[in-house]
DNA sequence: AAAATATTGTGTATTTTTTACACAATATAA
DNA sequence: TTATATTGTGTAAAAAATACACAATATTTT
């Protein structure tokens, strides 16, 4: 190790830097998290958050986008930073300094791994195995931003389908809040809101009545959002 | 320059970290900040938020104190991260990225320097001067984030004097949100939260009736929070 | 000493929003 | 054909937000 080239000097210390990304998609069902599997020292074999160190000519927000598609193969519909994590002594190999972000994306069963080929799938919520670092601190520092942003971000157009039902949209809110609503009640409020369109088709899933399915209007968001009017209050 | 000894090497480039705090202050009108003339380049002469390097074994919590501590001789009530600025040429010197704090101190009108005697002053939020670097992008983040967390955080107790009028309160929230609100609809809100504590004085301050003193109950507070119940709407 | 001034304390009626709640319709599976 | 699971839909009651006005009082001015 103390071969290898060392080019890169300063007159004082400096972090390396990285971003992690907590990746949360939603089945229809649950929602979950995306993680991957170390390769290589330190934690090599352990679950972790998808992220890698900044280059040098690339914004902290690059850096998540690009470590996400490298690792991921997805593309995001929100990406978000939400916290840095510093404490001198969490990575065991130097100083490493990481900026968390929150990425929601569209559910797909299976994850084709980074050019590493590294093995990378989805957990349960309630599921997640030991992570490498202080992921899991991490982790529950993003599950409390996703909970805080659902009131101002229409996240449920992120992570569902282009095309959604009412009751799939509700199983959502109540899987990221951790609640459960009145069916009633809660389209009322949603479709108050003003930023659902309904559509003229139906989804049939299962032995029962069909339900009607809705798309996301963003030009109404985009128009309530400058005018500062979005907001979802439960 | 180049004949300065660099003794900290690295295989791969390390951006240099930095904290820079926007501090609010509020004098019982107006809401303002606190910025220091930077003394030497870049920036020489220019206005700037306070901040500085983050050292070897310190969290950036650790360093976003210790600076503002140093600057301004100020005692935080509040300090909470809100985001990473990372434009690789955001310094001229070489690449810095610096993490942004939110403080809230309880105002003194006369701000004593720090150790290199560099000059620090309020000013009000529409009278700012130039600032150095990308600190205006860095400020316009913080009063959208000091915006933000106002109804989650009882911030109000923060800036104000330990005991505090109704009115006070009132100008307080109107200043930082910039709307106006009905005093007696204002005073029912904010008594209903169950975290004031109404005392037996009074405060008399000019030709007018006397306004009664409350002060924050911050075991009532705690425990809201605790049970996720604290949650100020407007 | 009296009057003027500015600001505080206080309550109610109206409107809006939230909550609680039940039954008929229908797509599939048995 | 029947059973099953889930959807679509409306109303009444409770709670919260809003709009609004006048009497009280500490100081300053006359």
């Amino acid at each position: 190790m103390e071969k290898e080239e060392k080019k890169y000097c300063y007159r004082y210390p400096h972090p390396a830097v990285t971003t992690d990304c907590v990746i949360f998609g939603f089945d229809g069902t649950n929602l979950k998290v995306l993680l991957v599997k170390r390769g290589v020292e330190p934690y090599a074999g352990c679950w972790a958050l998808p992220g890698g160190f900044l280059k040098e000519d690339e914004t902290i927000e690059e850096c998540a986008a690009r470590e996400l598609l490298e690792e991921t193969n997805l593309k995001t519909e929100l990406l978000q930073q939400f916290g840095v994590f510093s404490k001198p002594d969490r990575d065991p190999r130097e100083r490493v300094m990481t900026v968390a972000f929150l990425a929601l994306v569209k559910y797909v069963p299976t994850i084709k791994g980074g050019d590493d080929a590294k093995e990378a799938r989805w957990f349960d919520l309630d599921a997640m195995p030991e992570l490498a670092f202080d992921h899991k601190d991490i982790f529950r520092a993003a599950i409390m931003q996703l909970q805080r942003i659902i009131h101002f971000e229409p996240i449920g157009f992120e992570l569902l389908d282009s095309k959604f039902t009412m009751p799939q949209l509700q199983k959502l809110y109540e899987a990221i809040l951790g609640v459960s609503f009145d069916r009633r009640n809660f389209q009322r409020k949603m479709l108050g809101i003003g930023i659902l369109k309904p559509l003229k088709e139906k989804a049939a899933r299962g032995p029962h009545r069909t339900a009607s399915l809705f798309s996301f209007d963003k030009e109404k968001y985009d128009l309530l959002k400058s005018n500062g009017n979005f907001r979802i209050e439960f």
